[in-house]
DNA sequence: GCCACCTGCGTTTTT
DNA sequence: CGCAGGTGGC
């Protein structure tokens, strides 16, 4: 069991208590999923059938991960955990069960846009404004409930529910829950939060059905632990409730996702539930330097709801957090993007080594500008995800329906596209019969021409028979062939085909990018079924995040919450200006304030070496110029780890005032940071410095570089992929510089 | 039922 | 500023 002593003590004594509750708070940069995989594979190794195994994450991609790090402990036998999110775990459960809670097996999954469209939908019945029931504020109310397992029933007897919502000027709230949950039962439907939510009313529902996992589960792990909300611990525990061996992973500094529900409090409750609780802290930090350690220390000592722990390090000092401090939203683009050449050229970097952050999406247009001016290559994550584009889901659409023929939301998308004269009359009208005549939206589609007849009753009624056709022709067929089938025959693959303009063709390629995804599904040999059906339910359930293809070497940029679990060398975090982070929207309370301050935490400690924060003085917002000011986060970093001078610092609200490296002059006039201490120099940057090709190096040539300063050629070497050249400066000594990043200029 | 214009609005979002 | 959804004319 060699891989014990790849671990320090306190993780070896995690991995070691595998009886029992457990909870291990692990910090930033800690360790914590190396603690999480040994576990399993030394329960395994132990001899546990990993089928008895439960591990529950967030995100598919921790998931897949951690399988594959446990893959190469234990082999291939770790195939058989039970090892995904709270949501593929519990769907698989509901799909073999749900006939039970009287839910088709083949239920729909509706992602967020079906949920909103349906409560747009329930709001029209109702005559409600939807200024003031605002679709996504209703969803998220619902949503709430739901986490916090309160059944509609629940719901609307609750006089303190009530008259929250009569106090906020909407009274019939209760009246939508019950209708949306009607609905999205009759149309076979579960929305995210249902996964969890029915999973809950099976296992009180059906004791038996509950005994059989509780059986299986022997042993529970829970990752991200401070990210769940009320009905993931409470199903989960009630999962590991016959064994009691639950051991859950978090760390409460890094919670940062109570505006969806997730409650730090069941840290807390943790330890109340299991007297018999072992806590084990993770508290040494691999990942980054003495500096950003402490610099993150310092940001969430700021917070009073916290569990205290004492992260620390053994690596190197590094060096200071800079700060650049720009005069509007595109300079601090440019000044980021050329900080990013610089310090890539300086270090022998590569373009991955270095990520951008950012509080909103909105951010990364004037980073991207500035990019590419630069010539740097990058990567958006986030944004709208793929498989939320129009034609992706129109194409998925009539995949969904052919398999769930009541899936209402579905059919709205498709029932006249590719156009064929049923107008949103006559949709209207189906849905009003089905609802009325509690009759099924397929019985009603199908027999339309009986019930209403009419000019478009005919047509709904071939619709209906092209799915029929569609149903019978997936007989038997794997997912691609039964997709490529749908695609072409509903006319949709047409439709976008004939579009030449620069949008379809974008389009069409979407589509066969899907269609691709498919394909790669349906000949994966390690797949049992792969029917359309199987797709079906497992596309629902995935992001965009999954599906990175990305060797290539690309600066990296994404939201701070995105880069939860990401770790880059060089981290810049821009917009660090009040009202935006902190955002205008989290400063109403404490604990709002606070969980943007864990938000902060996250994103200093995804830097390893080295980390750049900056904000701009002005900044395009809603296409007006807005004057901004620094972040007040700024002044709760530790005044020792930012390179600004000491002295100057006593008025905190008054700091970037006193920054000695202003980024806003010309870039060839910049000083550039040392590194360390040690590195430091007297070197003054050359005003006039101009880099000379290379052609003009020659050993005993005298050459400027612009942060080593003066030195003599002494050897060149042309022999590799990279060229080099070896220079003695005079104040740094010997160096070896790569050409292709280094700029030198020959002195003489 | 369809298209063109116009108004209004605008955190973060593992699933 | 950029987009989504709504309104109004054909």
């Amino acid at each position: 069991m060699s891989y014990l002593d790849e671990l320090n003590e306190p993780q070896r004594e995690a991995v070691l208590q595998t009886e029992g509750p457990v909870m291990i708070l692990a910090g930033a940069g800690s360790g914590k999923t190396r603690v999480l995989t040994y576990r399993i594979a030394h329960l395994i190794k132990k001899g546990v059938d990993p089928y008895n195994i439960l591990s529950l994450t967030f995100t598919n991609k921790a998931a897949k991960e951690m399988r594959n790090r446990i893959e190469k402990v234990v082999g291939n036998e770790a195939r058989n955990l039970w090892m995904g999110t709270f949501h593929s775990v519990f769907s698989r459960i509901l799909r073999a069960e749900c006939e039970k809670i009287g839910y088709p097996s083949n239920f729909t999954i509706y992602d967020t846009d079906d949920s909103k469209s349906l409560i747009k939908t329930i709001l029209d019945e109702l005559n409600l404004d939807d200024k003031i029931y605002k679709p996504s504020g209703v969803l998220s109310r619902i949503s709430g409930a739901k986490n916090r397992l309160i059944s509609v029933n629940e719901y609307v007897q609750d006089v303190f529910i009530k008259a929250d919502d009569e106090s906020s000027m909407r009274p019939l709230m209760g009246k939508i829950y019950s209708l949306y949950v009607q609905r999205c039962f009759k149309a076979g439907a579960m929305d995210f939060d249902d996964l969890l939510y029915n999973t809950h009313v099976l296992f009180k529902t059906h004791e038996d059905v509950l005994h059989k996992y509780q059986h299986r589960f022997k042993y529970v792990m829970v990752d991200e632990f401070q990210d769940t909300n009320i009905s993931q611990y409470s199903i989960t525990r009630k999962l590991a409730a016959v064994f009691e061996n639950i051991c859950v992973v978090g760390d409460d500094a890094q919670s940062i996702y109570g505006f969806r529900g997730a409650d730090i409090q069941n840290i807390l409750n943790f330890e109340k539930d299991y007297s018999d609780l072992k806590v084990f802290k993770l508290e040494q930090n691999y990942r980054s330097t003495q500096v950003i350690v402490n610099a993150a220390n310092s940001v969430i000592a700021k917070n009073k709801a916290q569990l205290r722990k004492n992260v620390f390090t053994a690596n190197e000092d590094g060096p200071l957090i800079e700060l650049i401090k720009a005069t509007s939203d595109s300079e601090e683009g440019r000044l980021v993007a050329s900080s990013v050449f610089q310090e890539k050229m300086h270090g022998s970097l590569r373009n991955s080594d270095f990520c951008i952050l950012y509080r909103t999406n909105s951010q990364s247009r004037s980073m991207e500008e500035a990019l590419r001016r630069m010539n740097i290559p990058y990567r958006i994550y986030g944004g709208l995800s793929f498989y939320q584009r129009k034609e992706i889901k129109d194409l998925l659409s009539y995949l969904r329906f052919t398999i769930n023929h009541n899936d209402e939301q579905a059919l709205k998308r498709i029932i006249n596209y590719p156009k064929r004269g049923i107008g949103d009359t006559t949709f209207a009208k189906i849905i009003v019969v089905a609802n009325d005549q509690g009759a099924s939206l397929w019985d009603v589609l199908s027999n339309f021409d009986k019930i209403l007849p009419g000019r478009s009753a005919e047509t709904v009624v071939s619709f209906a028979t092209l799915i029929r056709s569609f149903e019978i022709m997936v007989q038997g067929k794997d997912a691609f062939e039964a997709a490529t089938y749908i695609a072409k025959t509903s006319g949709i693959l047409r439709e976008l085909y004939d579009d030449k303009s620069i949008e379809g063709v974008a389009r069409y390629e979407n589509l066969q990018e899907l269609l691709n995804a498919i394909k790669e599904f349906s000949v994966d040999p390690e797949r049992e079924d792969k029917s359309l059906a199987a797709f079906i339910q497992e596309v629902a359930l995935l992001t965009d995040a999954d599906n990175d293809k990305d060797d290539n070497d690309k600066v990296s940029m994404m939201t701070i919450h995105q880069a939860k679990g990401l770790e880059y060398r060089n981290v810049y975090i821009v917009g660090m200006e009040e009202d935006l982070f902190p955002s205008q929207m989290s400063m109403e309370t404490r604990a709002d304030l606070e969980e943007e301050r864990r938000l902060f935490y996250v994103a200093i400690t995804r830097a390893e070496k080295k980390l750049t924060f900056s904000f701009a003085t002005t900044r395009y917002r809603f296409g007006k110029l807005k004057p901004c000011e620094p972040s007040r986060f700024l002044d709760d970093v530790g005044k020792d780890f930012m390179s600004f001078d000491k002295k100057f610092s006593q008025a905190p609200r008054d700091i970037t005032q006193n920054i000695l490296v202003d980024r806003a002059t010309p870039a060839h006039l910049l000083k550039v940071r040392t590194l360390q201490k040690t590195n430091s120099t007297n070197y003054v940057p050359n005003p006039n410095f101009q880099a000379s090709d290379i052609s003009l190096l020659q050993p005993g040539v005298k050459v400027e570089h612009q942060k080593f300063g003066i030195g003599t050629v002494i050897a060149l070497d042309y022999g590799g992929s990279d060229k080099k050249a070896k220079i003695n400066f005079a104040t740094e000594g010997e160096k070896t510089l790569l050409l292709s990043f280094a700029k030198l200029m020959v002195v003489e």
